[in-house]
DNA sequence: CTGTATCCGTGTTGATACTG
DNA sequence: CAGTATCAACACGGATACAG
């Protein structure tokens, strides 16, 4: 009797032909931004978006997954044996949410409410120097920067006024290693990177002190 | 006895200093990020809020409300006798969420499973515009053009490359009207204005179909 | 008209345990 | 390591009813 639920298909949708809200139905979904995030800098196993999403569940990790696969922005493939590993992909449409996801956190950042003890994955703190570079400062400078986290490794391209970053190894002129909080003094903080005792560098100390000064959060609001 | 709950201040957080998270945290709720974007052209009271968000429940609205204003998003006030009504408004912060709201919703767009034919507030229009110009279109042309939607109206003011939009009534060169839904075939399907009957004209015409040639949804992907 | 308060069905979340 | 299954708690949406 009271089962005549009108056909209304109550999908939790926005009805609304506004594109913001189509993006919310796609990314607003707990964690979906944040899993978006950590595979912006390329291919992620299922075990490493877990370490880099503090608190997420296997269950949900594996919806958002399918929910994103779905959507067409994430997109799964099996390496060729011997590594025959599942890992997860952005789509091409994936990858161009890049600055929908640092305008937020371009945003967010300014809030007095932002707490940088809380952990911070190595893909943040990569992106963070895309989201806080200062093209004015560094000029026409080219730098190639190495930063290394224990087990994964990335490659901070200067050119251009614009900064690459991918993960990986390759030629560069310095090397930082260190926790990825370990670096927020620096970035977040406008801290000189001799003065942070838990970042090491290698190879020329010099590119990589200057380069640490290219960045700089906004001001906080309030 | 069951009741410890080890001091978890589980507030529906996530435990990550990147910027992506703290703004997730804050607009990442169902309806709150429509709600800024309905407030992202100035104040407006419950009732136009309730009007521009297709099927928000009122309970859920004061929630969203009071938890922007809470965050320092929101900002409500009462304007003075005879019109003793309440408004709520961004706040400078608040209003600075305009590129989130905008970069979100081109990607989204971009979207093969757009559809145009759901409900489109009159805000989502005007916003469309300041998302959609294309700068190097516009060159160094200036032009004001009013949008009339029955109630509400808009001035666009267009001036170095850049789109200004304000609520309100102004001095302008021409004068559109519809239904904000029917100016979607113009900017978002590249159709010309001469050809779209159910949008009324005063003023320069000429200027008015110039105006709208200079917006451009971006191609679909897949 | 502008909200607020309450109730309740339902879907989503997240902890734990479990399987390949 | 990569996921699936189960289940309790809770947040959400919708329907009221009600107050200024």
């Amino acid at each position: 009797m009271e089962l005549e639920k009108v056909t209304k298909a109550d999908k939790r949708r926005y009805d609304d032909a506004c594109g913001a809200a189509l993006g919310m139905e796609y990314v607003g979904e707990r964690w979906a931004l944040l899993l978006m995030r950590e595979l912006l800098l390329g291919p992620r196993r299922f075990g490493e978006l877990r370490a880099g999403l503090p608190g997420i569940s296997a269950n949900v990790l594996t919806q958002r997954l399918s929910g994103l696969e779905a959507a067409g922005i994430v997109h799964r493939h099996r390496l060729p044996p011997p590594a025959n590993v599942q890992v997860y992909e952005l789509t091409r449409w994936g990858y161009e949410s890049e600055p929908v996801v640092l305008a937020l956190a371009k945003w967010a950042l300014r809030s007095p409410t932002h707490d940088p003890s809380l952990p911070f994955s190595a893909v943040s703190l990569m992106l963070s120097l895309k989201m806080l570079l200062l093209p004015e400062r560094a000029g026409g400078w080219q730098a190639r920067v190495a930063f290394r986290f224990g087990e994964d490794a990335y490659v901070a391209t200067l050119a251009d006024g614009a900064l690459h970053v991918r993960r990986g190894a390759g030629d560069v002129e310095a090397t930082l290693s260190g926790a990825p909080s370990a670096f927020l003094p620096v970035v977040y903080g406008g801290r000189p990177l001799a003065m942070v005792e838990a970042i090491t560098v290698e190879g020329n100390r010099a590119i990589a002190e200057r380069f640490t000064t290219l960045f700089r959060l906004p001001p906080k609001v309030e």
